[in-house]
Formats: C-alpha cells, structure tokens, sequence
DNA sequence: CTGAAAGCGCTTACAG
DNA sequence: CTGAAAGCGCTTACAG
C-alpha cells in the first residue's frame, strides 16, 4: 500500500460495477475477440456512466510497451533552420500521436551529447522516435537505429538500414524554378545556397545544376551563405555589383531572398526586370515584400503526418509501405520572377 | 508474465548481486536513511560494475508520480511569436529537467480544444506544466489548475492564485529605451507596438508611457502592428509620410524594427539623424542592419532555468522562494539610437 | 465466453 | 540496519 488513493476508477471498479472480472474489462476495453456482447455492451454502458481512462503506467509496466514517441528538438540548430518547420510539423505530430493514443515525449539535446537521449527512450521504452531536423547529426541517427527503437527523419535521407524518412521534392522544386528564370531568357543564373552540409540544400543544388545542364547554359554559380537575411544582403551585394551580374538569383529560402531583394533596392535594380529572385518556404515575408516573392511552399502537415503514420507503421499499428516518402512541394509564382515568355 | 524479458537488470538482480534484499537496494538508491554504509557501498559498487537504471514505470505505478513534467506548444501562436523564443527556452528546460530527474511530455494543442491536453496531464500523472508562450489562453491556465497540476507560465503574469509565472522586464526596457530617445533629444515619440492582447506589449506600452510621462513629453503616440516586417513597413510609411513625423520610434519586436529600417530607407532618411529606431529581442539580425540595431536581449535561458526550478519548488523538491519571477532585460545600445547627447 | 491468478518492477509500511 | 510481503493497476496465458 503505497500510492496515494484517489477518485479515479480503476479497472476492478469498473469490473464490479459491470459484474465482471478484469480480465474481461481489460479485453472488451481492447477490442480482444472472446467476450461476449451483451457482456461487452454492459461493459461499455459503464465505462460511460462512470468514466474511466486506462492508467497508461500500468499498461505498460504489463505490455512493455509505453505508447509514446519521441521528438528530439536539435537545439544546436540554428534558429533560422528551426523556424518555419516546426510549428506546422509538431502540429500535424501531435495529431497524429493523439488520435493513435500516443504521447509525445520532447527529447532534447544540448550539444552532441546523446547519452542522455538514448538512456531516456530506453529507460522510458520510447516506441520510436522523430527527428523533425535531422541532418548531418548521425551519431545519434545510428545509435537510435542500435538501440533498436524505429526512427524517422524528416528532411534528411539517411542510408542507414532501418531509419525511415520524409522528405520532399526540394530538387524538383529548385529545377523548376530554375527552369522559370531560363524560359523567362534569363541566361546568367545564381544559386544562393544555404549551409551545403543541410540535406535540403544538397538537394536544391541537385535541382538547379540539373535544370543548368539540361538547358545548356554555361557560367552559372553557386554561392553558399548562413539563413540570414543580413548576411545574404552581403553576398548580394558583391554579385550584383561584380563583373558579369546575374539576371536570375534562386535564394534556398526567403530570409536569404529578402535580403538580396534589398540590396537590388539599394542598387536601384529593378526585380524581376534587371534580376529575376525566387525564394523558399513561402514564409509569411514572401507575399509582402515589393515585389511580392516568387518561392516553394513545403507540405509541411502532412509531412509531420506521414511521419508519424511511418512510425506507427513501423510499430506493427499500421501496414507499412515505405520507409521512404518523398511529398511533393508547390512552386508559387509571384512577381519576382519573369512572367513565362515563351 | 506478460511483457518480453530483455537484458535489462531489475532491482531484484542488484539485490541477489549484492546479497541483499530489494527493499534495500531501492532504500540506497533512493538516498534514504536506515542502510548501512557498507551495505550501501556494496550496492553503489555492483551497481557501478553492472550498471542499472531504475525502471521510471515500475517506480511510478507504485508511488503515484511519474517525474514528468508537461511542456505546452501553443500551436496556433503566429509563428514569428513562437520563433525566438523557443529554441533557448527548451534547451534551458531540458536541461533543467534532465538535471534534476525528470522527462519532458511535450503537450500540443491545436486550436483551443484543450480537452485531450488536460487528459493527458491526468493519465500520465504529468507533475506540473510549463506554458512557454502564456497569454490570452486563460481557459487551459485555469484548468490545469483546477487539475491540481502545478502550473508555471512564460511571459504572462497571471493573476490565478497558485499559479506561477516567469517574465522579464519589458516594461524597464522599453522606459530605458524611451529615455535614450528623450534624453538624445528626441521630441516626438513614437511607439510601434505588437499586438496588444500579448502580455509583453501591455508592459512595453507601460514603460514606454512611463518614461514618457515623466519627462513630460506631449504628444507622443503609440500604434500596434503585427509582428510582421511587411505590415510595420506599411505603418511606418504613413507614419514618416504623414504631418508631424516622429524623430524616433520604439519598436515592439526586431522584426517590426526591421521594416521601420526599410521604410525609412526607402524614404531616404537617416537613421538615427531624422528618425531614431529601437527594436525588441535580439534577434540575429539586429546585429547585422544598416545601421546596427539598438535592441533588448531577453534572459532566455535564465527564464528556461527559473521556470524549470520553480516548478520542481513547487512540487516540493527544492525550496519555493516566490511564484513570480521577473527577471532583467538587457539594452544593447547599438548605433540606430542617438548617442546619449547630455 | 469468462474467471482466477500470476506477473510486470518498483516502493514502503511493518516487523524484527 | 535489514528482510519479507503487500501493493500500485493493468494484461494475458491457463483452465474451464
């Protein structure tokens, strides 16, 4: 006798109330075939009248199973990298973790110290484990995978056996930006990257070289800069003041967009007549800046829901069928980029 | 015998291990008195060579309380609200929390449904909560309450008995940040505020009419934007535009500061000559506008700490010094304000 | 179809 | 100072 008695029912409560015994409350309550219906009916009538919730504690100190999944929030990201995912993404997560009857515990990691990580999903026999921003992290990838617990990343397609990802098309969605500069007659083309070592920027430069080469243009550039509007700015402004000055600058977010389309005001450039700009992410920026802002919305709901439905997969809660999703992104054309002259 | 047999060591091999009883294993771990020092020593000793992690399921179904503590995403806050928050905020918590023993349960609540949230907090026993971007929420505030679950707000000092807050000083800064202005001879104020219904922007508007009022200042004014670069560079045209046009303006965010910058520079006034500009939170790019910012760092960190603390106070591990905590802001005086000309 | 019982891995009065 | 035992609230073979 050790923990506090409170008012909350138990399972043997709800079993005496329903002339029972638990055994047959806890299959009814769990859609176990051999109870009878009536005994079912009788069962569900007082579960409504008097309420009851399962104590997921004891469940689990029974099954070994916990019902919960992890969400490991890199903080060392930066917060730029952190901003426009997760809101949208933790949203759709938790959705999907509730109508499961998941709980969602937040793991976080200062630094690259994992230790804590994995001895918190082992001790608390987390089921799986998310994590919205991973990228060249790998150590802890690895060790989740060795653990044993199912991982999904989001935004990075790691080759490990085992691990699951979303990801989407951010290299179709850079060719065809790409593509909208050259059939607007740009010819002098510019990627402004982000951080090459982010797996989504990998992807962006894949997407613009492959529309450079297909067209045949020579002399296109890729420059790489932080997620920083400030710094971008910077970067511009050499580009556009240098010899042979892009017509077309595709910007791997909006933050680096907004800046270069400031220093084209400051230059006295006019966009997208004297240099086209396209963004990414379709942040709440890119419909107010002058002009507005031509860039990549990603699905960002559903990418948090298929990963945890990949997770749920990967539980043996759902059937699985990839481990690999690519979802695909929407290229919203706006005014800074040459209306399609063909 | 339900659940898998796995490797992991119970307390019950500690004990066999050590040639002791459970109990006594669970009495030296657990710090309590009445073990003897060898005995102790024995235990710590085998637990050090086979290594062994107390089962927090196990511990919790026998004394009630799950070392848990619940984190609450407001996810239908605007994202520029979340955004620079956040990432420091949980890293002090997980942090904190990992220190002293406990997990986080990260608690989303989409819309204002907070139905599956308080149940949550019920089944899982969660400790208490941590509501990192409190405000107008008062519903969900005052249900946790009512859960008995003890409850520590971030950035909104509510008035609910019991309940806890953590804030700084916005008002302190922004009458600071007013008193520069003045005191570098500006005359015609302006207050560019967030929007009102959040608690930071009651208490700038506070300080910033305090300081105003004290040097007896007449006709200074104060708008509420969005926190929203495109929205305040809209505002800020009619403003600068507009008759009597303000020699300075305080700004509620950095990102509205942002887009009074853009204003003024597409005007073609001088920043701080014709017109001073202050922002709010420090945020990266603070540093990197032309000319640098004159901003107010918020104790994120700290504010991560104290609300961690506070909460384990109030759950009686550590000693509860005081449920309100206003922790000091800090200006950073950078070049977009006069220089203190006295 | 249903019940009685054992077990999940801890903690904590209760004895001694 | 230490052990034996009961109990936390479930689940699930095992019988019937």
């Amino acid at each position: 006798m050790t923990a506090a008695k409170n008012d909350r029912l138990t399972i043997r409560d709800i079993a005496a109330l329903a002339g029972v015994s638990a055994g047959t409350v806890s299959r009814a309550m769990n859609g176990q075939p051999g109870v009878g219906a009536a005994t079912r009916d009788r069962i569900s009538a007082v579960i409504a009248e008097h309420g009851f919730r399962v104590d997921p504690t004891a469940r689990q100190l029974s099954t070994g199973r916990s019902r919960t999944l992890g969400v490991l929030f890199p903080l060392h990201a930066s917060e730029v990298v952190l901003h426009p995912v997760y809101p949208a993404l933790l949203g759709a997560l938790g959705d999907a973790a509730e109508r499961a009857g998941y709980d969602l515990l937040l793991l976080t990691m200062s630094g690259q110290k994992s230790a804590h990580v994995l001895d918190t999903v082992s001790r608390r026999r987390v089921d799986g484990v998310v994590l919205p921003a991973a990228g060249a992290r790998d150590p802890i990838i690895k060790q989740l995978v060795g653990l044993g617990a199912p991982t999904v990343l989001i935004g990075h397609r790691s080759k490990l056996p085992g691990v699951g990802w979303v990801d989407c098309t951010h290299d179709a969605a850079a060719t065809e930006l790409t593509q909208l500069m050259i059939s607007g007659g740009r010819r002098s083309l510019v990627l402004l990257n982000g951080p090459t070592h982010v797996s989504a920027c990998k992807l962006r430069s894949t997407g613009f070289w492959s529309a450079v080469k297909a067209a045949g243009i020579p002399g296109a550039r890729e420059v790489s800069v932080p997620f920083d509007t400030a710094a971008a700015a910077a970067v511009a402004l050499d580009l556009l003041r240098g010899p042979n000055r892009p017509d077309a600058i595709v910007c791997a977010s909006d933050t680096i967009a907004a800046g270069v389309l400031e220093t084209a005001r400051t230059l006295g450039l006019s966009v997208p007549d004297d240099v086209a700009i396209s963004g990414f992410d379709d942040r709440s920026l890119a419909a107010h800046t002058q002009p507005a802002l031509t860039t990549v919305r990603m699905p960002l709901q559903e990418t948090g829901h298929a990963a945890a439905h990949m997770l749920f997969a990967m539980l043996g809660d759902e059937p699985l069928t990839s481990r690999h999703i690519v979802l695909p992104t929407q290229v919203i054309v706006r005014d800074s980029t040459p209306r399609a002259a063909r």
